[in-house]
DNA sequence: AGCACGATTAACT
DNA sequence: GTTAATCGTGCTC
């Protein structure tokens, strides 16, 4: 049953690779009794102390740690004092970097959903990193977790392979004060075509 | 101990 | 297009 979970060696590849491969890939959330998917359609790579829109610019600290960890993890960090995201860590371990899952289309557990979002119209319900932790109900608990088993309620699976011409790329969202070269670099994955 | 800021969102002009 | 909300984190004193 486990089987089209993505493994650990999933992540342990390059990360902007993995942000590109994660498209079309489905996050599933599995609660007491409800289970809620979908399939995922825009990532961001954050790669390295070196990149300096990444956390990891400030070197390991209690926050980053996880980053420096296993590929497979999630790292999940609470921003804006109100917004949960959700990251899955990539690379080897020691180096630290992670894919920002930025936005889910539903598939699974619509309804649930729509209790937590409903007050938004359906196309606004997970078009965010911080929606769809909303819609998923994902918080600081999540963070650490190991998304390649179905141990802890959320893991990602395998989907349906996204042609590259079906891919755009675009430079990461909301670094306003990261500066060049990093704030332009094009590592934001959107499905142009779903 | 204090401070500036953030991988955002929703509401408002 | 602009802005308030709201608090953990990392840095400075």
């Amino acid at each position: 049953m486990d089987k089209r979970i993505l493994p650990h060696e999933f992540y342990d590849r390059p990360t902007l690779t993995v942000a590109q491969e994660l498209l079309g890939a489905t996050l599933v959330r599995v609660e007491k009794d409800v289970q809620i998917a979908g399939i995922i359609v825009e990532t961001e790579a954050y790669v390295g102390e070196s990149d300096l829109g990444c956390h990891a610019k400030a070197g390991k600290t209690p926050r980053t740690a996880i980053m420096y960890g296993m590929p497979g993890r999630a790292y999940v960090y609470f921003t804006y004092g109100m917004h949960w995201m959700l990251n899955a860590v990539t690379e080897a371990e020691g180096f630290p970097a992670a894919v920002l899952i930025r936005a889910i289309h539903p598939t699974e557990g619509v309804e649930i959903i729509a209790s937590r979002r409903g007050k938004q119209p359906r196309t606004y319900w997970t078009d965010g990193p911080a929606k769809l932790t909303q819609a998923l109900a994902i918080d600081k608990s999540f963070n650490g977790i190991d998304l390649c088993n179905s141990e802890s309620g959320l893991w990602i699976e395998s989907g349906k392979r996204v042609l590259e011409k079906n891919v755009t790329t675009s430079a990461r969202v909301g670094l306003y004060t990261v500066p060049e070269p990093w704030k332009s670099k094009p590592w934001r994955f959107q499905i142009s075509t779903l």
